[in-house]
DNA sequence: ACATTTGTAGAGTAATTAGTCGGTTTAAAA
DNA sequence: TTTTAAACCGACTAATTACTCTACAAATGT
């Protein structure tokens, strides 16, 4: 394996068990099997390789969501597809996910410009938008059902991955979770 | 304002915003306006004092729950007043909530006995046990119930938060919250 | 009044950390 | 083949860290 890719790799693992500030730059090094230099050769400082872990893990989810919701016309269906694909993602790369959320409550998210920031949302917000403006949802502010939208998703996605459910379990599970969602919201 | 107490409210705010690597005992003691020596007068490791931290937080939170949940006898209603209560305390606490989440989200949680931590959440089971038991909840796993009710939890939290709402349409939201819950699992 | 404990201070220390540097190996280009 | 550049190594450094130590002040008990 790449050495780059290796450092990846070790990085996201440490930093999600032990946090940004817990892991040592000599750790990855020392458990990625390389020198010290080495690491730094590829990443200038610590704040570079922890800003590039998390712009390359969030086109990861980006790409593969836009993959699984493009084409759909619909927009339940385009919404549904959206909540479901997520989900897989999430559940099916649970370290790179929970990297995504430990960053983006971290001061290093200072790192990315808003602008950036803003672009990579685009496309969840464009699912939800067109929901909204069609009104396929209840009479509530569209920020409150955004909330209500992302727990629900988060809640069912460490409900599953704590149970470690059969392939066919847990697509009934996201299934009926996103009849409750539905339910609730439209 | 004693000093002890003015190190607690210091590294509260510090790991809150920082993390607990993030937030070195010298910059604790500076904002507090303490010396260096008087910290570890007081506790005698930083993990010490992470531990006592969140022992406090917790039995705050827990008091005030206790507190707001005795006397009620219908489960329905007791269900709804922990509800109620919890997310009163969260957003009014709102620092001391996110110091209790990071800290049972750390490794530092490995610093609390099994048995203490049981013990810190038996009240909150004992309500939904009782509803389960008396068939109020769908036909769904009790513990998925609960992932249900802690996340929609959160995000109701979350958004309240972040839209300093009056305390009239604070009450109001929560309300409608609930009940939005309680049609999800019911 | 005196003694003892407790609180406070801040300089000091050993360990750890992010990042550097000079040098060697590997790989590609000329 | 020779030259050039990129990858790699690990000892090193300056800064930072958790924590100690000694001394002094305040409170408390006798």
């Amino acid at each position: 394996m790449d050495k780059k890719e290796k450092i990846f790799d070790t990085a996201l693992k440490l930093f999600v068990k032990d946090g940004f500030h817990g892991t040592p730059t000599s750790k990855i090094a020392k458990e990625a099997g390389i020198a010290n230099g080495t690491l730094f050769h590829h990443f200038k400082t610590k704040d570079i390789l922890i800003k590039e872990l998390y712009l390359k893990s969030k086109e990861e989810i980006n790409d593969y969501i836009e993959e699984h919701i493009k084409g759909d016309l619909n927009p339940k269906t385009k919404f549904k597809a959206l909540y479901i694909s997520s989900l897989n993602w999430s559940i099916d790369h649970s370290d790179k996910f929970q990297f995504i959320l430990l960053f983006q409550s971290s001061p290093f998210l200072k790192l990315i410009p808003q602008e950036t920031l803003d672009q990579q949302s685009q496309s969840y917000y464009k699912v939800l938008n067109e929901c909204y403006s069609k009104n396929l949802f209840t009479d509530l502010p569209l920020d409150y059902i955004y909330t209500l939208l992302l727990n629900h998703f988060m809640g069912n996605k460490e409900y599953i991955i704590q149970n470690s459910l059969s392939q066919e379990e847990r697509k009934n599970l996201i299934n009926t979770s996103f009849d409750l969602l539905w339910r609730m919201i439209s």
